[in-house]
This record gives C-alpha cells, sequence and structure tokens, in this order.
DNA sequence: ACCCAGGGGCAAG
DNA sequence: CTTGCCCATGGG
C-alpha cells in the first residue's frame, strides 16, 4: 500500500540511497523498504514523484526534498572532476538521519567497506533493535539498549576493535556526558569539537555526522576515496601535502555547500573505480 | 597469499 | 605539527 504522493523534482531515490550515507534500506518490489527513527516506511519513485506508505511530511524532510538543488549546483567549483562527479551523480540530495544511528554508524565504519557497514547495522538492529512491526522491520538499537551491553555482546556482531569505541560512546550518551540535541544549536566547530570527545570519534566521523544527521551541508568528510581524488585532479605533482593545508582547501574552495560536492566526488570516485576493474577483468 | 576498506588513538620524532 | 603502529574483519 503506497497511498501517499510526494513531489519529488530533482531527486534520485536510487542514487541517494546507494550513496553510501545511510545503510539499512533494502530494494522491495519497485522500490525501497527502511526506516526512519521509530517508523517503517516503504518508498518508491514514479518519475518525479514518491509514492510511500509513511507520513509525506516525513519522508519530504528525511530526504531533503526542499535542498535547493539546482541553487547547490550553481556554488559548485567549476572544474573537470566537479562537472563528470555532478553530471554522474544529478539527483543526490544529502538526507537527513536520526543523530544517534548516524554516529554510531559512522563509528562501526571505520576502516570498512560500505557492504560490510550494512552488515553490522542489519545486525545490530535485529539483534539489539526494537521490533516495529511482527518479525521486522527493526529500529536501530538505542545507546541505552548498547549501554547495558558487553563488549563481547558487541564484537559478536562483527564489530572488532569498533565494539570498544561503540560501547563507550554509547555509554557516554546513556549518562548524559555528551547531549547529542545540544549540539544542534551549536556552530559547526563546536558542534564538531563536542563530537570529537566520543570514543571512535575523530574528524572524519564527526564531519560525516554533521553532514548527514546535523544538516550542515558545509562539513567536509575527508576518507581515503576523497584523498585519493584531491591528491589525483586538485594536487597533481605536489610530492608533500600537509593535511591541514588540504583541510583548509576543501573547506574554502568547494564553497558553502562543500558536503554536497564532497558526496559528488565520493560516490562517483567509488563506482568508477568498480567499472574500471571489472573493465580490467574483461580485457 | 595478499591488499584494501567512508579511521582513531596513542607514542614517538 | 608530523609519522608509525596497532587495532579486527570481510571482500576482491
Amino acid at each position: 500500500m503506497t497511498p501517499h504522493a510526494v513531489a519529488a523534482p530533482d531527486f534520485n531515490l536510487a542514487l541517494t540511497l546507494g550513496s553510501g550515507q545511510v545503510f539499512h534500506w533494502r530494494a522491495e518490489g519497485a522500490g525501497y523498504a527502511g526506516v526512519i527513527g521509530a517508523t517503517p516506511v516503504y518508498v518508491e519513485q514514479r518519475g518525479a514523484r514518491l509514492f510511500t506508505d509513511a507520513s509525506p511530511v516525513m519522508v519530504a524532510r528525511y530526504f531533503a526534498l526542499d535542498h535547493p538543488l539546482a541553487e547547490i549546483y550553481r556554488t559548485f567549483p567549476e572544474d573537470p572532476a566537479m562537472a563528470a562527479a555532478l553530471d554522474f551523480c544529478r539527483g543526490m540530495r544529502i538526507i537527513r538521519q536520526p543523530a544517534w544511528e548516524c554516529l554510531a554508524t559512522f563509528i562501526t565504519s571505520s576502516m570498512k567497506q560500505v557492504s560490510h557497514i550494512a552488515q553490522i547495522s542489519h545486525t545490530l538492529r535485529t539483534r539489539y533493535g526494537n521490533a516495529l512491526a511482527p518479525g521486522g522491520p527493526f529500529a536501530y538499537p538505542t545507546p541505552e539498549r548498547l549501554a547495558a551491553l558487553t563488549e563481547a555482546d558487541l564484537r559478536a556482531c562483527a564489530l572488532g576493535y569498533r565494539a570498544r569505541n561503540l560501547l563507550k560512546t554509547a555509554r557516554m550518551i546513556a549518562e548524559s556526558e555528551v547531549d547529542l540535541d545540544a549540539i544542534r544549536a551549536m556552530p559547526d566547530d563546536a558542534a564538531r569539537a563536542e563530537l570529537c570527545r566520543l570514543a571512535g570519534v575523530g574528524e572524519k566521523v564527526a564531519n560525516c555526522v554533521l553532514l548527514f544527521a546535523y544538516e550542515r551541508v558545509r562539513a567536509f568528510p575527508i576518507d581515503v576515496w576523497i584523498e585519493r581524488v584531491l591528491r589525483e585532479h586538485y594536487f597533481q605533482g605536489k610530492r608533500k601535502i600537509i593535511a591541514g593545508r588540504l583541510r583548509d582547501f576543501c573547506a574554502t574552495y568547494f564553497g558553502e555547500y562543500g558536503g554536497y560536492a564532497q558526496q559528488y566526488l565520493f560516490h562517483h570516485a567509488r563506482k568508477k573505480s568498480r567499472k574500471d576493474e571489472s573493465r580490467k577483468q574483461r580485457t
């Protein structure tokens, strides 16, 4: 049943869900099944409209259908790498995730491939999350629920060394040592510093949470893929690249929607690389 | 048998 | 400020 229609111009649902910002949606029928907070949601795209069984207002907000995409594209720098990424990713949006599940998921993302992050998320949800209907789907487990577990419990979910960090952070949140709601009102730098107090959260993970959960569309996470893109297309020939210099460059060059630019460059680089690999195998 | 993945933390230059 | 090393686990 998908009784509600939502106008969704300049939007590509499949691209958005497959771009490595959220990890629990799965293809079902002609659309996708997932969870927004504590609400099970089915959504499918037909042309410039979404059809969903959930609240249209909630769906439109989650997928950030109010972001002015045309205006965002006008702020992108004009260079070949950015142009190729835009051409490849047109219609992708930076969605608005609940802060805790975004934070926890990116703590588990350290040195992991996208497919395995999804696997970990699924295991945590099914083992320790609340069932939102008989047999699922499941909400992401609350900080309180995870805080009551042992490190061994989490290691049994294939978390490896990340188990310690997730447990520590869950306890810090459950004890109100860090207040995720209060961060919403802070300026970018203060919010980032506050997030970095949590176990397993450094600059990269903090920027992911700022971008994907706190609507800080300027936040620019630098992971191995983005660093590769920067070296190849923006710092060619330079042997030594100071980390701080790289951060300053990204903060200024990509402009007020730098987080969008980053996500387009990231997804394009990842998919292009996979295509290159399969091409290499065929020849 | 390798190599790499949406890193962080800590010690040592 | 920087580099080096360790931390687990799965996919290619």
